[in-house]
RNA sequence: GGUGGGGUUCCCGAGCGGUCAAAGGGAACAGACUGUAAAUCUGUCGGCGAAGCCUUCGGAGGUUCGAAUCCUCCCCCCACCA
């Protein structure tokens, strides 16, 4: 089994394809150069591009030649589609700074040396178009009818906000796009999320119109968890993969809280590890299913941060959670320590005090407040009186309670604890 | 440009002169139960060392003892008409 299409197929990647055996074929007599674009709204992707991301990953895996197309043309406009109101429009500087960010995150997954993989922004053509050139050349071959009943126009010509026009010119950017990119670098198959379905099948038809040639669509199925709603989203926001604005740390703790039914299907889809091993996760239940999930957090990580950020988170964890022995059968060919393994707290999230602040001790729930622990002092009395609040790991019965240089632990460091699962360590400057 | 309907706390959405820090739902957080899971039940859910006070209902003024609620102007959105 070495064709990409059946790899997407059983790790769950495709929701949809344009020709499904001239596909199939395609990957199998030639090296398929393919593209998905990624929008530049911030200066870091997030958990929902993982999906994207991997596809790229392992297409380049299996010898072909991904292009990741950082969308600062098309973002200059934005897509309307599954969006029920209208993006706010950026600056181009805003963008630009954006791409940079992407292309450092993307870096992590792909290897772009020697043409391997290719990074590209469509700015370099989409803002150089000349609008009446653009026009005859190009918007000849778009039926405003059918663009209307495209599903992701529809959404809005329902909805209450309407549809600006700039954004009805979306999807013949996009179509554009992958025109150009069929010229410059033969590519001839894009993917994207199962919203873009529309803008794709534009852009394979208008390389069949232009060219007379094939091209070719996959569409990914949207993750959700089977627990909430989208995927990526906490209480803080979304699950970034930049370690400034969620820490490697975070980032694992995000994933080992999988709800147990996805633990198997995240597994095929965010980590590369053989769907041979992962099958067999379908019938863990308890320990052994927490420990898919520790694998599962551990190999997310690794392919995020690196695997020295994984180690340190797995550390932490255990620091924190205590020792989980990772049996040998479950996921062989992950790296995750098994057996007695360090313990290291250095990327539980900390916060460094003056000596003298704790000398003269400070109340409970300043300090949980001060920390980070919770939004404010109010909410931190709360979690106090209702007893969700721990110092050291015994319940906090008082909210003013004086934390002092004498509840420091013999490693110099006194342990917070809001609920169940979240640290925070205080530590002496 | 005309006419009508709107903008409420993280989101949806009630309220239409005092009893409103603002119903209800969702999200979220905590407790119990567990496995750092789910489901369920309970509690919490603007800020303040908590008494009371302060800040919130698109923005700015005004009426009133008292305004999310009434008036004026402005901004934004929507629908129909032009």
């Amino acid at each position: 089994m070495t064709n990409v299409v059946d790899i997407f197929k059983e790790r769950g990647f495709v929701e949809q394809t344009t020709h499904d055996t001239e596909l199939y074929d395609y990957f199998d007599h030639e090296t398929v150069t393919g593209y998905i674009g990624f929008d530049p709204t911030a200066s870091s992707l997030h958990i929902g591009s993982l999906v994207p991301i991997m596809s790229l990953a392992h297409m380049q895996r299996m010898g072909h030649r991904p292009i990741a197309l950082v969308g600062g043309g098309t973002g200059l406009v934005g897509d309307p589609s599954g969006k029920t109101e209208m993006r706010q429009l950026l600056t181009y500087e805003a963008i630009e700074e954006n791409a940079q960010g992407i292309k450092t995150q993307l870096s992590h997954f792909l290897d772009f040396s020697d043409q391997k993989a290719l990074l590209l922004n469509n700015a370099e053509w989409l803002t150089k178009l000349e609008y009446i050139p653009f026009l005859r050349d190009i918007g000849r071959y778009f039926s405003v009818n059918r663009m209307i009943k495209a599903e992701s126009c529809k959404m809005r010509l329902d909805s209450e906000e309407g549809l600006s026009f700039i954004e009805f010119n979306y999807m013949v950017l996009q179509a554009y796009d992958f025109l150009e990119l069929f010229d410059r670098h033969n590519c001839r198959l894009q993917m994207g999320g199962s919203d873009q379905w529309g803008n794709i099948v534009a852009g394979v038809e208008l390389i069949r119109r232009t060219r007379q040639q094939t091209a070719f669509g996959i569409t990914f199925p949207l993750i959700t968890a089977s627990g909430g709603e989208k995927m990526g989203k906490t209480a803080k926001g979304a699950i970034w993969l930049d370690p400034r604005r969620t820490s490697p740390y975070e980032y694992y703790q995000y994933w080992i809280n999988t709800d147990d039914r996805d633990v198997a299907r995240f597994l095929a889809l965010f980590t590369l590890l053989p769907m041979d091993e992962i099958r067999p996760v379908e019938q863990l239940e308890g320990a052994d299913l927490n420990s898919a999930k520790a694998v599962l957090a551990f190999e997310a990580t690794m392919l995020a941060h690196g695997e020295q950020e994984a180690l340190k988170a797995f550390r932490s964890a255990t620091s924190m959670f205590g020792i989980r022995d990772i049996p040998e059968k479950i996921l062989p060919s992950s790296t995750i320590p098994r057996g007695a393994s360090d313990v290291d707290d250095q990327s539980v999230p900390h916060t460094d005090l003056e000596a003298a602040a704790l000398k003269a001790g400070i109340p409970a729930f300043k300090l949980f407040h001060m920390v980070g622990l919770t939004s404010s002092g109010g909410a931190a009395r709360r979690l106090i009186e209702q007893g969700g609040a721990y110092l050291n790991g015994s319940r906090i019965e008082a909210f003013d309670q004086l934390v002092t240089a004498d509840d420091l632990n013999d490693q110099n460091v006194i342990v917070l604890r809001s609920g169940k699962k979240h640290f925070h360590q205080v530590k002496i400057k």
